[in-house]
DNA sequence: CTAGGGTTAG
């Protein structure tokens, strides 16, 4: 073998498993013995750097080399993907209709996965047309490509037909099928499909049985996918050697809500990968043990696994979800440590975890120094806004993303919407509102009209939301009822609010949140009779709405608290502290219980609860006993799983005014900034 | 030498 083969073959195993620092050192040998010139060498280096999340370095050597072929492009296009940089992918493939070079299937394929992956289907259609004219469709490769990009672009007509037409269809185009069955949340046809193609012979692989197994999951069909999991046993697929079956499977039981399953299949893994451990992380974590959720991933380090991008940003959206800033801040620093933390989606996930932990400032300047920013990145700063008040911000950055180019989707436009209904900008709303519309790209939906309610409900126009929803032409959700039942809450319109009401349990009956909503208004307008018989139904149905929890991270460490708790070692000294508070607080500016607030709220604290200590109250005087006393600390950062309770907010009100600090408390539904007695939110939430 | 299907972020 030549030397140069040793050299490319070395680089190509770097490649392989992402060994960037190896990577590095071979390209400096290469250099030293002379190979700096030589094209295939070359090739292999853009195509590592690529692999490894370091475009930038691939890059360099692309420009350095004197002569490059389809081969050189193509594999730079791969690097610039692989960060979630579509964009760049593709302006490369515009340049290379002025250089010599003839694209070819593989430039094809990879450009395509591009149009997928930023999702306009405009973009993907021209590709699939200069395919079609070039005659590369034909090549299964491509043909692939076509179905996975229309499937990304929610075009599953258009993959569908692909898929019919094509002349040379291999595993891989049925595997891209019924990925994109699954996607599109058809898991029957995903099923349907799976059974076809073992009638025509074709035998299914890990990724056949992969994507099946998601379909299951999607359908929270446990029965269908035990039976695969059994079958599969049976063929001969022992979970042990298939991680990436193993890995689905986990996923399945993690989305079936069977932990203990997904443990153990999990367990009987022997050469577990990324994906094995990003399922069974987030499978910790959705059920909210973020205590062992973060071991695995502490444990998931020490193996040595080259982390990516994907098990990045599932963490960073633990920590965004749990308001861990001290954590978010490590993993954060962490990521700017390997490459894959330049990942688009890694981004994204950094500024998300600032803004729902409250660090706008933060948020900001790391939005502002992202090289590449995605219609995810752009919607993730306008919910953020929003979420914090700052209508005006969330608007200007929505008219600044589509002057770059941007194309908004629904999520988009659902962030946009809220933002103005949230910060009342009425006018603001409807315009949005009807260019949401009239843009032939979006499909509306029930949750955009939803916010079109929270509006008219704000200003008090219950007759005019509920006719916008009864004439919208979409099939009501429960959700969007129970934005209108809010509304008639807080203008105590009881005819309609018991109408709506009526409805709210006819469609969804199971649910406490209704029964509470429902028996409050009822409360409010002293129908004591009624309100009683909404809680016995409640009784009877054996409902029980979630408990209120709050928490407060102190140094590294986060303090739970249920309501009336005292469990916690401090909680004499955090009791003392606020009556202490209470009493400052009557004498400087009359504060008392027994205050009928205008927007006294209950609603989702039962009445025991709210006599005792509400939880975010705790949580708030375990702030205070840990130093926030003193003038012109650090801000008082507290988080709750359900909506602050009007006493409460009245209550940080007051503290914010006598002790000249500023509280933030993100709850359920927004953040709430209390700076010198007055609230962020307007005293509407 | 480059490529297609499975896990992620709003």
């Amino acid at each position: 073998m030549a030397e140069w083969q040793r050299f490319a073959k070395l680089l190509r195993s770097c490649s392989k498993y992402s060994l960037l620092d190896q990577g590095k050192q071979i390209h400096a040998a290469v250099e030293k013995m002379g190979f700096g010139l030589d094209l295939i060498i070359n090739n292999d280096l853009i195509d590592m750097y690529g692999k490894c999340s370091r475009s930038d370095m691939a890059c360099v050597v692309f420009d350095k080399m004197l002569e490059r072929n389809v081969v050189s492009w193509t594999a730079l296009m791969g690097g610039y993907l692989q960060q979630g940089n579509a964009k760049a992918s593709l302006s490369l493939f515009y340049r290379i209709g002025s250089s010599e070079v003839r694209p070819n299937e593989f430039t094809f394929s990879t450009n395509l996965k591009a149009c997928g992956f930023l999702g306009i289907p405009e973009n993907g259609m021209q590709l699939h047309v200069l395919c079609l004219k070039t005659g590369f469709e034909d090549i299964p490769v491509v043909g692939n490509s076509i179905i996975d990009m229309y499937s990304k672009c929610r075009r599953i007509e258009e993959a569908a037909q692909m898929f019919d037409i094509m002349p040379y269809r291999n595993l891989i185009s049925w595997n891209a099928i019924i990925a994109a069955y699954t996607h599109e949340g058809h898991g029957s046809k995903s099923l349907l499909l799976f059974q076809r193609m073992q009638e025509q012979g074709e035998i299914p692989d890990e990724y056949t049985l992969g994507s099946t197994l998601k379909a299951c999951s999607g359908l929270g069909a446990l029965q269908e996918g035990i039976q695969i999991h059994a079958s599969l046993i049976t063929r001969g697929f022992p979970i042990s050697v298939q991680t990436i079956i193993a890995s689905a499977l986990v996923d399945l039981y993690v989305k079936c809500r069977r932990l203990p399953e997904a443990r153990q299949v999990f367990n009987q893994i022997e050469r577990k990968n990324v994906i094995s451990w990003t399922a069974i992380i987030v499978g910790y974590a959705q059920e909210g043990s973020l205590q062992e959720a973060m071991d695995l991933f502490r444990q998931f380090r020490e193996t040595g696994i080259r982390v990516d991008g994907f098990v990045l940003s599932s963490i960073m959206s633990i920590c965004a979800d749990f308001a861990l800033v001290e954590q978010g801040k490590q993993v954060h620093s962490y990521t700017i440590k390997i490459p894959s933390g330049l990942d688009t989606s890694v981004s994204n996930s950094v500024v998300d975890m600032y803004l729902k932990c409250g660090l706008t400032e933060e948020a900001e300047r790391y939005f502002e120094e992202m090289p590449v920013k995605n219609v995810v990145s752009w919607t993730v700063m306008i919910t953020g806004y929003g979420k914090h008040g700052y209508g005006k911000n969330a608007i200007h950055l929505f008219n600044k993303m589509q002057s770059q180019n941007i194309v908004p989707d629904e999520v988009t436009y659902l962030a946009v919407l809220s933002a103005c209904s949230h910060t009342g900008l009425i006018e603001e709303s409807w315009e949005h509102f009807s260019g949401l519309l009239n843009d032939p790209r979006i499909k509306p939906k029930v949750e955009h009209y939803a916010c079109m309610v929270d509006l008219l409900g704000r200003a008090g126009c219950l007759k005019e939301a509920k006719n916008l929803i009864e004439n919208m032409p979409l099939e009501p959700t429960a959700g969007i009822w129970q934005t209108l039942l809010g509304a008639c809450r807080v203008h105590r319109d009881l005819e309609i609010g018991s109408e709506v009401g009526g409805i709210l349990l006819r469609v969804d009956g199971d649910n406490p949140v209704n029964y509470v909503m429902i028996s409050n208004i009822y409360a409010e307008a002293g129908e004591w009779r009624e309100c009683e018989r909404v809680r016995e139904v409640m009784k009877v149905k054996g409902l029980k709405k979630e408990a209120g929890r709050s928490w407060i991270e102190i140094d590294k460490e986060v303090h739970f608290f249920y309501g009336g708790d005292e469990s916690h070692p401090l909680t004499e000294r955090i009791r003392e502290v606020l009556k202490k508070m209470e009493r400052k607080m009557k004498e400087e500016m009359g504060y008392g219980y027994g205050v009928k607030f205008a927007l006294h709220d209950v609603e989702e604290e039962s009445k025991e609860e709210s006599l005792r200590v509400h939880s975010e109250k705790l949580a708030i005087g375990l702030g205070l006993v840990c130093g926030g006393l003193e003038k012109g600390g650090e801000v008082i950062r507290v988080f709750k799983n359900l909506r602050v309770c009007g006493d409460c907010h009245e209550f940080i009100k007051g503290l914010s005014k006598v002790l000249k600090k500023v509280f933030v408390v993100r709850d359920a539904n927004r953040f709430h900034r209390f700076e010198n007695g007055v609230c962020s939110c307007g005293n509407y939430w």
